[in-house]
DNA sequence: TTGTACGCGTTATCAA
DNA sequence: TTGATAACGCGTACAA
C-alpha cells in the first residue's frame, strides 16, 4: 500500500510537503501542491489513520455501549448519537454489551486500548468505568446513571413520568395496579418504580410487593412477569411495564389467557413503537425522546473530548405519556 | 499515560521482554515475567492499540455498513455479526448509512484509512467499494448482491419466497394481488418483484403495472404505496409487503380507510416481528434467517482475513412463510 | 516556503 | 532467553 513517502518520491517533494499540501495547515506553493495531488491520484494514496493518530495523539472514534442492540430504544438513540458524531467527523464504535457485564468490561477495555476519544454508555450496576476515567477518556451515561457519577449524564424523568402514567390509570379508574418493573439496581428501573409508589401513594392506594415482580428488560421477562402477577388470588386490575419489548410479553400473555387490554386490565408501557396504534386496542405509552439523547449525549460528549475540564453535567429529558385505548375501560 | 518504556524501565528489563512477557509469544524467565506484570499493574498500563496495529499492519476491527439501523431486520444482522466476531476477538464498527449513497461512501473511504480489517455491507445500487478492493480490504455484501460481485455475498432466496407468498394467497382465494416494492436497483427489491411476477404467472394471472408501487423501504414508503394502490379504480385484493417497517405504513393506511387485513385485503409482508401475533387478525410473514445471516457473514469475512486467496462464495439462505390470519378470508 | 530529522508506542529482527 | 535497534507511517519542530 502507498505510503506517504511514495507519494513524496512521485512529486519530487519532501514528505513534510506532502503531510502539509494534504492537511492544508500551512500554505504550498500551488505548483507543488499540484504535483502532490496528481502524485496521490496515480497512487491510490490513502493515508494511513492509525499512525496518524498514534502521531497526532488522538482518534475521531467514539463508543456507544449499550444493553441490547435489538430493542429499539436504544436503536433510537444510536441513531441520534451517530447523526450527530456524524456530523462532527466522528464515527461511532457501537458495542452490544448484552446487559451482560463481562462483555461490557471487554468493551471498556477495548475503548482504553484503541484510545477512542470518548465513550458513551448505558450502565448496569456492575459497570465499572474507572479504566476509562483513570485514562482521562470522556464518559456520557445515556438512560441511566452511574452511582460513582463523576461523568456527564443524559436522563429522563423516569420516576415522575411513571407517577403520572400511574395516576392516569387511576383516573380511568383502575384501582389494583401492578408494575412490570426491570432488574434491581437498574437505575431507571428503581426510578420507576419508584415513581409506581408514588402514584398509589397521592391516591391513598395501597403498594403491594405482590403486585409488583422484577424481570430482564426483554420479551421473557415481560411474558414471565404477566404470567406470575396474573396468577396470584387477587390479581391486578392494571399494568404499568417498563420498556416495549417486555410489553411485547406481557400483551402475549394476556391475548393467551383471553384478557383484553383496557376492558379487562389497563396497560402502560414505556417507550413509543411503531405498531402502538396497529394493535386493538391501541397501546398508551410513555413516549421517551430517545432519538434525542442520543443526540445531546453525543454533543457532550463532542464538547467534553474539546474541553476536558468542564464540570460533569446532568440533563433530564421529559417523557410524554400518550393516551391511547390500552387504559380506559370502554377501548 | 504509561508507555511500555514506563513499565520497562520499572521492572528493569527492556522493551522487548515487556512485549514478550505481555504477549506470550516467545517464552520469558517467570522471574522478569513476574516483575513485569507488577510493574503493569503498579503504572495501570494498557498497551496502546493503535501503535500495535500499526507495527503489525493489522487490525481486528471490522465494520458493518446497513442501510437503516432502525430496521429491525438488520439490527438482527447486526447482533449476529456482533456476536460472532466478538467471539473471533474482533470489535464492529456499525455504521448507518441511511439508504445514502454520500454516507455510506464516507464509511467506506475510512474503513480503507483506519485499515480495518474487512467491512461487511448491504448495498445500494450506486454502492462503490473499489476503494476497499484497491487496497485489498476483504469484503462481504448480506442481504444484497453488488453489481460488480468480486466478493463473498449471504443472500436469501427472495425470489422464491416471494413467489411462494403470492401462490399461498391464491390458494386462499386473492386473485387481484398488489405488491408494495422497494427501490428499483436494490437486489432484492427487484428479485421479490420478480418473485412477485414468477407467482402471479404460474396461476395465469396477469401482472399490471397498477398493481405494483416502488417505494422506500420505511414506514412512510408504506404509507404512500397503500395510499396510491388502494385508492387505484380497480385496487387489489391483497397485498405483498417487502419488510416490517413498510408494513406498518400500510397497515396503519388500511386502519384509516376502515379496511380489515384478511377479510379486506390479504396482507404477506416480508419478515418475522414480535408483534406480528398481537395485531388482530396476526400478520403473515416471509421470515428471513437475519441473525444467521449476520453471523455467516461476519464467518466468511473473518474467514478470507485469514485466507485473502479463497475463491468468492455466494450463499442463499431460505426463507420461511408463516402463514397467520392476514391472509385469511375469514380471519 | 521547503526539507531534514525526530518521535508517537509497538513489535520483530538479530546478536549476544 | 535477553537486549539493542530498526522499522511501521505520519506530523511537526527547526533550520535553511
Amino acid at each position: 500500500m502507498a505510503t506517504i513517502s511514495d507519494v513524496a518520491a512521485l512529486a519530487g517533494v519532501s514528505t513534510a510537503t506532502v503531510s502539509r499540501a494534504l492537511n492544508g495547515k500551512s500554505t504550498v506553493d500551488p505548483v507543488l501542491a499540484d504535483r502532490v495531488t496528481r502524485a496521490v491520484e496515480q497512487l491510490g494514496y490513502t493515508p494511513n489513520g492509525l499512525a496518524r493518530s498514534l502521531r497526532r495523539r488522538e482518534t475521531a472514534v467514539l463508543a456507544l455501549i449499550i444493553a441490547d442492540v435489538e430493542n429499539p430504544f436504544f436503536t433510537a438513540i444510536a441513531r441520534g448519537v451517530e447523526d450527530t458524531a456524524q456530523a462532527a467527523g466522528f464515527s461511532v464504535l457501537l458495542c452490544n454489551a448484552d446487559e451482560n457485564t463481562a462483555k461490557e468490561r471487554r468493551y471498556v477495555e477495548a475503548a482504553v486500548q484503541e484510545r477512542l476519544a470518548g465513550v458513551i454508555l448505558s450502565p448496569t450496576p456492575d459497570s465499572d468505568v474507572r479504566p476509562l476515567l483513570a485514562h482521562r477518556t470522556p464518559v456520557v451515561t445515556v438512560d441511566r446513571r452511574l452511582a460513582s457519577a463523576d461523568c456527564d449524564a443524559v436522563l429522563v424523568n423516569s420516576r415522575e413520568s411513571a407517577a403520572a402514567a400511574v395516576r392516569h390509570l387511576i383516573a380511568r379508574g383502575y384501582r389494583r395496579i401492578g408494575c412490570v418493573a426491570g432488574p434491581p439496581g437498574i437505575t431507571t428501573a428503581d426510578a420507576r418504580l419508584d415513581g409506581y409508589r408514588d402514584g398509589l401513594h397521592a391516591a391513598r392506594l395501597t403498594y403491594s410487593e405482590k403486585l409488583v415482580h422484577r424481570c430482564g428488560f426483554r420479551e421473557a421477562g415481560g411474558r414471565e412477569a404477566a404470567k406470575r402477577l396474573l396468577t396470584e388470588p387477587d390479581p391486578p386490575d392494571a399494568l404499568l411495564v417498563s420498556g416495549s419489548p417486555m410489553a411485547v410479553g406481557v400483551l402475549q400473555v394476556l391475548a393467551e389467557m383471553g384478557l383484553r387490554p383496557g376492558r379487562d386490565i389497563g396497560i402502560v408501557s414505556f417507550d413509543e413503537v411503531p405498531w402502538a396504534t396497529l394493535i386493538t386496542p391501541a397501546l398508551t405509552v410513555v413516549a421517551q425522546p430517545a432519538y434525542a439523547m442520543g443526540q445531546l449525549a453525543a454533543r457532550l460528549l463532542l464538547d467534553r473530548i474539546a474541553d476536558g475540564a468542564r464540570p460533569p453535567t446532568s440533563t433530564t429529558m421529559a417523557a410524554q405519556l400518550i393516551v391511547r385505548d390500552s387504559s380506559s375501560r370502554d377501548g
